[in-house]
DNA sequence: TAGGTCTTTGGTCCTAGGACCACGTACCCG
DNA sequence: CGGGTACGTGGTCCTAGGACCAAAGACCTA
């Protein structure tokens, strides 16, 4: 930590801005070196003061906060940009993650955490609010396991116990034809490529 | 930053654990307050020691990382796991963001980035690799496009035309019940509900 | 023994019937 | 007029046959 952390505040509200700084100011290492309103000024402002870190508020008149982060990432070696809200709304946000924020804090966070937050950033992590994770990691991507059917289920685990087809037909009273059908629905589902990958996923999934 | 953030360092390789053990110790407020070298070891070392902040490898014989981490956050009132990982795969560590890990490193952080993501962590953050970000934002799933058969993709164009099975069924010469099964074949395929949302579907995607 | 053909096995796509279930609408009756 | 009922439509799950195609193994011959 030899060189400080040169940081550049945006939010259109001027308290939370001289908040911000009054807050920074105590931190070792970490140095505020501007200040900005509005999306433009955070533009010129980056270009002119060279910040390694930018707290950037989303809700801002003019050029939002997310369309000024979009501008700033595409500068020449852009500076982290840490989006630091008030809005609880953890959606509001996703767009400005896509868009490349480093980091997204809230907020009432207190002051050694928002240290922590922009030293983080500032080494190259990327750090949000749990909620966000959540819904990333959740809400987004809705890791939709394979739901099979009961009769699909019951065929994989006779794949699962190395059965052919014909085995299987014989074992549940269905004709071979129907049980291929039932394989290539279940192939499709777990989105794997034949049998013997099917069988490892059941096994893995403790339907053996 | 008064009382130091303890920490508990896992990893089944001794020359790791030292490592990470001299990078920590000559960083202000972090302790290394313990370690263990497998999953079982680091939930009861958890117990017994109380640790802040948990340093976690993903790779180990037995108890795997994610099943630590499960069983360390079943815990009452658990510690913050931080995932340091050496593979630089991500996929492989989503399972583990999904099970509350509190962030994610890869081996090869300089030690003052360490500590600010021990730091971030423990201030409440969650700290991603960038990488794993990407993958989280970008849908998990790599957005594989639905791969209609070339009969469904017929039967998905007339559903967009507004078309009922029976008058679809007429205009293909099948009969409804053979419509029905594409339909819902299509429809499972594009994980939608009903024919509606497939016919906005094919719109969006020109196949109108 | 090497190589080619033949057969089995696995798998896909398209077709379709039967048994059900949910929902909305129209109709009829008290 | 309100409510129940019956019907049409959409949809699911299970079943299965036919036409094909690919890969692997078996078998046979030079």
């Amino acid at each position: 930590m030899s060189e400080p952390i040169r940081v550049l505040v945006v939010d259109d509200h001027p308290v939370v801005r001289q908040g911000l700084r009054t807050f920074l100011d105590v931190q070792d290492g970490i140095q505020v070196v501007g200040e900005a309103s509005d999306g433009a000024t955070c533009v010129s402002q980056v270009e002119r003061l060279r910040p390694d870190v930018v707290l950037l508020d989303l809700r801002m008149p003019g050029v939002d906060g997310t369309e000024a982060l979009r501008r700033v990432r595409a500068l020449p070696d852009p500076p982290k940009v840490l989006v630091v809200t008030s809005f609880t709304e953890p959606s509001a946000v996703l767009p400005a993650v896509r868009a490349g924020a480093a980091g997204y804090v809230y907020k009432d966070v207190d002051p050694s955490a928002l240290a922590a937050a922009i030293r983080a950033v500032h080494a190259g992590h990327v750090l949000l609010h749990p909620d966000v994770v959540r819904l990333l990691a959740a809400g987004d991507a809705p890791t939709r396991e394979p739901a099979l059917t009961a009769r699909e289920r019951e065929v994989l685990a006779e794949v699962a116990r190395g059965r052919s087809n014909r085995e299987i037909a014989r074992s549940l009273s269905l004709s071979e034809k129907t049980v291929k059908t039932h394989v290539s629905a279940i192939l499709g589902k777990l989105d794997v490529q034949d049998r013997t990958q099917a069988a490892l996923y059941a096994v893995r999934a403790g339907l053996v």
